[in-house]
DNA sequence: TTGACAAATGCAACTGAGTTGCGTTATTAT
DNA sequence: ATAATAACGCAACTCAGTTGCATTTGTCAA
C-alpha cells in the first residue's frame, strides 16, 4: 500500500516512530471513510486483538495530527472525530435519528467570497471554516 | 421591554413559571450579542448579586431552548453556547486567538440548493446546519 | 388568604471525553 | 549490544454536563 509509505516517510522527518499501534490506528482510520472518535478506534483496534489505552490514542492522534497525517471534525456532540489529512476538503450529513455520518463535496465559491467580503470589511482573517448539515438519512426517513 | 412580555406569554403557555432566575437569564442573554457558556452565565449572574446553581441554570437553558426562546451553537471547543433565538439565522467567527465571538449573516442561496441537492440525489433530508468560521480577529491580527 | 400541588432550586454524586505525571517498555542509532 | 529516547500504560485528574433526591417557592382553586 502506498499510503503506508508516504506516512512511514513522513513519521521519519519528523523524528517519530513508526509503532504497531500507529500503523494500527492509520489503518481503521483509511479503512473507514467516516470520521472516528476515539471510543470508536478503540474498538476498531480491539476487534484486531490490540486492547490499547485511550491515552496512548489521544497521544498518537496528536502527534499524527501535527505533521498533518490526520485531522480532526466536531459533529455537534462533545467528542472529537478524526479522519485522515490526505482526503480532499469536505463536509458532512449527521442523521440526527442514527448518527450516522456521510461526507459530502460541495462548490465553496460563495463561501470563500464570502470569506473575503469578511476579511475585507472587518479585517478578521479566516482560516477554515467548519460547515456541518443535520438531518435525517435515507434509512432513517423511511422508518 | 417588549421582548420580556413575549417571553412571558410563551414561559405561561408551556406550563412554567416566570421566576427571577429565568428573567435574569433572558436579560444576560438579550444584554450580549455573542453566544454565551454556562460558566459565562453564571458570572455574569454573580455580578448582579445572583448566585445561581449551575443545575438550575442547565436546566432553564433546556426549557427556554424547548419552547423555542434560545438556540444552542458549538464553537469548536467542549462546550456548548446558548443565544436568543429571536436573532435571525446567522454564523460565527470564532477567533482561534483569543476565543472572541462575532455573529456574521451571509447570504445562503448556495447552501439551500446543496441541501436539495443532497436531498434530491442521495434522499437525506436536511433540517439544518452549522457553518462556523475560524480564524484571526483584527485585534489579534495586530499583535 | 391559605393550603395543596407542581414546578423550581440546590446539593452531592455521577458520567464521559480528554489530559497529565510518572514509571516501565520498546525502538532506534551508534 | 547497548545507551538514549520515544512510546506506552496506568492512575489520578479536569472540565462540561447530568441525575436523583430533598427542600423551597410559585400558582391556582377553595
Amino acid at each position: 500500500m502506498e499510503y503506508r509509505e508516504e506516512i512511514l516517510t513522513l513519521l521519519k522527518a519528523h523524528h517519530l516512530r513508526l509503532t504497531k499501534i500507529r500503523r494500527s490506528l492509520v489503518d481503521v482510520l483509511f479503512q473507514n471513510e467516516a470520521p472516528l472518535s476515539v471510543q470508536d478506534i478503540l474498538c476498531k483496534l480491539r476487534k484486531i486483538q490490540l486492547t490499547v489505552n485511550k491515552t496512548t490514542v489521544y497521544r498518537a492522534l496528536e502527534q499524527l495530527q501535527n505533521i498533518g497525517i490526520i485531522g480532526v471534525v466536531r459533529l455537534g456532540d462533545r467528542k472529537q472525530y478524526y479522519e485522515l489529512a490526505f482526503r480532499e476538503h469536505h463536509h458532512h450529513l449527521i442523521c440526527l435519528q442514527c448518527e450516522r455520518v456521510e461526507d459530502v463535496d460541495m462548490n465553496e465559491d460563495r463561501l470563500f467570497a464570502e470569506e473575503k467580503k469578511v476579511s475585507d470589511e472587518r479585517g478578521f482573517t479566516i482560516l477554515r471554516h467548519s460547515l456541518e448539515f443535520f438531518g435525517l438519512c435515507r434509512r432513517c426517513q423511511s422508518i
